[in-house]
DNA sequence: GTGTTGACCACAG
DNA sequence: GCTGTGGCCAACA
């Protein structure tokens, strides 16, 4: 049982992210054991109380595209391309830079 | 407790 | 390829 509300577990995540690499939403919600709560994810991100804290622009929507961004999808693009990722018409290569959790090892539950 | 909303996902047509 | 529909979960009014 972990002490931390879901979207504390969220940011957490996200911060776990190493730099040039990118991750999902549903790759979160799985990792915090919910692979049903994507949607939940995104709505905590979106909230974001720790904005400029956590890098919550490396994470995507599963299909590749961008998704959405507190400053605009643009923003997000940008400081993507910054990190070393390679952005095509809104979309990233998952298969490269997709990073995978791990679910019992990053954090304890 | 119910209904609405949201930076989502998967499937069917 | 896109659109529509259903489903999932958490937060808020």
């Amino acid at each position: 049982m972990n002490n931390l509300s879901f979207p504390q577990l969220v940011y957490k995540y996200c911060a776990l992210i190493p730099k040039g690499k990118i991750s999902t939403y549903k790759e979160i919600a799985r990792a915090l054991n919910n692979p049903g709560a994507a949607r939940a994810v995104g709505n905590t991100l979106n909230k974001n109380p720790f904005a400029p804290l956590v890098p919550c622009h490396r994470v995507i929507r599963a299909n590749g595209e961008v998704g959405g961004f507190a400053s605009g999808p643009k923003r997000k693009i940008a400081i993507l391309r910054q990190e070393g990722i390679i952005i095509k018409d809104n979309k990233i290569d998952l298969s490269k830079y997709l990073y995978e959790f791990n679910s019992k090892k990053s954090i304890k539950k």
